[in-house]
RNA sequence: CGGGGUGUAGCUCAGUCUGGUAGAGUGCCUGCUUUGGGAGCAGGAUGUCGUCGGUUCGAAUCCGGCCACCCCGACCA
């Protein structure tokens, strides 16, 4: 993408709405545009970071068997009446009236209308167990959005929803998803402490709640520094065992530690802010009974199925990474969710063998597939550096006329700052290994 | 929902107390000079001063209603 021809319009000056560095960043970098109180316009940088965590999200839910759909982001109040929600769930729900009066709302969640879908198709036990999910926008009426698109009142998330005959088969869907989580996040780029949450009526230990770990998060969490042992690659390799061992380690929300009787010695205790971006829960027959989504078993017995659900906060995701990856001067992407891997800056617009080089390389790179944002504009090189660093590119390739004439151009990493002239050939060979 | 605050140029803000022709920086446009980390000079364009009403000869400024947004708290898969 040419960066002259790009909608990408950053700001030097942050807007005074926002107060976190996400927030901020985002605004500045131009990848949202705020049209009301927690409600967002993604612009096309933002969009395409949004659209690139979301297919990793995707793809993570789709290797762990779960079958995507998509449900439309206005239910019927009917139906949440039959789980008895429509009262229940306040004033946090969008509710809107059609041109016959009847009832509507803007859907906070889903298990109402898959329950729905599931109990009117599926009869038999042979037909389990399913795990169905999608990506949508939900909305929920938040008191107080805040924190830009971290909480919104219109966002993006994916939701699963698992549907088993029994308790063990419904104990195997959670694991899976566990494990797709563990994956997700590390694909991101993420370091993600699984920590136990409230189970509610059910009881338990099958509640867990995903925190990224920043500075900035809203969550106190302590948990044993042994999380810190797991790296980056054993997380993307999760399996059922490692997801045992983690839930064999101690991690607690501030309301739930108590310091005196914590089973992880001092020493061991990491206390750490975090920012919940997933939550994953096991909430038996409590939408299957009273919705009759039952089954006939093997024995001839009609049985409410065994449900769960699956929560990703995926907008959230956007300014979390952010949260977890920025300095003083704009977003370190991670490079499975940047806008582009590479950033090409010709230095000298108005030299023509600078530019004949710069348009050269980007043309090779564009032919061997690599992401390439490529700053062709008529502005001053300090304009250009910053722009690559604010929006956060990995890689920035800067064709100079310094350069040109001694034939190298310099190889920037963003997040590191190492700086190093090699060939333009160099260059693409090693930007080339980085795609795909 | 309680408390606090802010609405003036695309953005950041001054001007409001003490009523009298709408301002600065930055951004934008034009020209020239520049060209390795958000350039310099010159010229130029840009405003229902959030909105509705009131007071007044005259309102960005004073008074009242309303709206929007932000912050703290409570709330929050």
């Amino acid at each position: 993408m040419r960066r002259s021809v790009l909608f990408l319009p950053t700001m030097k000056e942050t807007p005074t709405e926002a107060q976190i560095a996400s927030h901020r960043l985002m605004l500045r970098a131009g990848m949202v545009r705020q049209s009301a109180a927690g409600i967002y316009s993604w612009l096309p940088l933002g969009f395409r970071v949004l659209k690139k965590i979301e297919q990793i999200v995707r793809e993570e839910q789709d290797r762990a068997g779960a079958q995507e759909m998509l449900m439309p982001t206005i239910q019927s109040a009917e139906l949440w009446r039959r789980s008895g929600r429509y009262d229940d769930y306040g004033k946090e729900m969008l509710r809107i009236i059609d041109r016959g009066e009847r009832e509507l709302l803007y859907g906070p969640t889903n298990e109402e209308l898959i329950t729905d879908i599931f109990a009117s198709s599926v009869r038999s036990y042979r037909d389990l167990p399913k795990n169905l999910y999608h990506i949508q926008w939900k909305f929920r009426d938040e008191i107080r959005p805040r924190f830009g698109v971290m909480r919104g009142r219109e966002f993006l998330m994916k939701d699963a929803y698992s549907f088993d005959l029994d308790k063990a088969g419904a104990e195997q869907s959670y694991l899976q998803m566990f494990v797709a989580y563990l994956r997700t996040f590390a694909r991101l780029g993420l370091r993600a402490v699984p920590v136990q949450a409230d189970p509610g009526a059910i009881g338990g230990n099958m509640s867990h709640e995903f925190h990224i770990l920043a500075d900035t998060g809203e969550s106190d969490l302590y948990f044993d520094a042994a999380f810190e042992d797991y790296t980056a690659e054993q997380m993307l390799t999760a399996d059922a065992g490692m997801v045992g061992e983690l839930r064999g380690l101690y991690a607690a929300a501030d309301e739930k530690h108590d310091g005196a009787n914590c089973p992880v010695p001092e020493s061991r205790l990491r206390q750490r802010k975090g920012i919940e971006v997933g939550h994953i829960f096991y909430f038996g027959t409590k939408y299957s009974a009273p919705m009759g989504a039952s089954v006939t078993s093997s024995t001839g017995e009609q049985v409410a199925v065994e449900m769960g659900s699956y929560g990703i906060g995926v907008s959230r995701l956007v300014g979390a990474i952010i949260e977890a990856s920025h300095d003083e001067k704009g977003i370190i992407w991670p490079e499975s969710v940047a806008p582009w891997k590479a950033a090409l800056i010709n230095l000298r617009y108005g030299d023509a063998e600078c530019t004949a080089a710069a348009d050269g390389l980007y043309e090779k790179l564009r032919n061997a597939g690599v992401e390439t944002i490529y700053d062709d504009r008529d502005e001053r090189p300090g304009v250009k550096f910053a722009d690559a660093d604010l929006i956060g590119i990995p890689w920035h390739v800067t064709v100079g006329p310094r350069g040109v004439k001694a034939g190298v151009v310099e190889f920037k990493n963003r997040a590191t700052g190492e700086n190093q002239e090699i060939t333009p050939e160099a260059a693409l060979n090693r930007l080339s290994a980085k795609a795909g």
